[in-house]
DNA sequence: CAGCACAGGTTGCAACTAGAAACTCATTGG
DNA sequence: CCAATGAGTTTCTAGTTGCAACCTGTGCTG
């Protein structure tokens, strides 16, 4: 039990903040989502310092969230794109957006996020059993990997 | 489309950021989630200057994340305990620990979060359809509220 | 009830980081 | 070739962070 407490500040956290903490990192993902590609665009959409946008974009770019590169056919020019990685952060932003919503603005959002099929909203997102109950922070414990339970039947999506 | 592009920028993630986005908050948070309550024991748990650590707990405490009350017993002591709204972050923290798991360190965590009941592990966190499918970055729309479609047979949680 | 220890801060100061505005530098269009 | 533009740097100021030392209220012990 010791062991295990001692652990749970090895978790991945640290290395996930180390990425994205910082003050514009997720204002500046938002944009990418949102379709912005250009220096100029999230300058004058966020209103961030220049200076600090180009800090942001470059170590965003270190991480492996978005890829930097010139357009061919305009090379002053320089696209900002998403990375699978970065792409992979979308329920993160969405999680902590809905948490907003709820509890900070209180208010739903005007633009609303749907399914592009048939234009419903999305679910919230939530902690989800293997078999899809949604969990609560009472629901859940941390083990060691050798307390995990194992279901051969339902091959749980991991890796 | 103009006035979807312009109310993008509206929606609550500068809001949860004001609450949740200064440096220390999340690790303070997920101290909270492993069951940390004193002073003392975030300090010497994450290694934080003790004036920002008083800093972030009051703020956190400002937003209605954390309560602050002293212990009957000793009444030298304070416990800070997550609100309602504070472990309302427990998504937004597990999506992000994920994804640090999967991108950014590569290592599955020592410790696994499980559920309680059957110790199996938690599924990802994902965004999902009104019927559940896992949704991407490619499946999501923004429509103004009046092009949400609607189905009265499936209320969706969406207050 | 004096004196010490301890939890939980505050204060003061050095180092670092963020922000606004001006400057550079390569393209590009005329 | 000249002015405009995209994408940054530089510079300088203001705010944050970190560290250490100090302060304060509470409890415990003799």
């Amino acid at each position: 039990m010791g062991k295990l407490r001692e652990k749970l500040s090895e978790c991945s956290l640290p290395a996930a903040l180390e990425a994205m903490g910082e003050r514009w990192s997720f204002l500046i993902l938002r944009a990418a989502f949102n379709g912005l590609h250009h220096f100029e665009e999230y300058q004058s959409e966020l209103g961030i310092a220049r200076n600090i946008l180009a800090n942001r974009l470059g170590r965003l770019v270190e991480h492996g969230i978005l890829v930097r590169e010139p357009m061919p056919d305009d090379r002053r020019k320089i696209q900002y794109t998403l990375t699978d990685k970065g792409a992979a952060l979308l329920p993160t932003m969405i999680a902590l957006r809905q948490w907003g919503e709820r509890w900070a603005t209180c208010v739903n959002a005007s633009p609303v996020l749907v399914d592009r099929r048939d234009h419903r909203p999305i679910r919230d997102i939530a902690v989800l059993s293997h078999d899809g109950r949604t969990l609560t922070k009472a629901d859940l414990l941390w083990v060691l990997p050798a307390d995990v339970a194992h279901d051969h039947d339902h091959a749980e999506a991991a890796e």
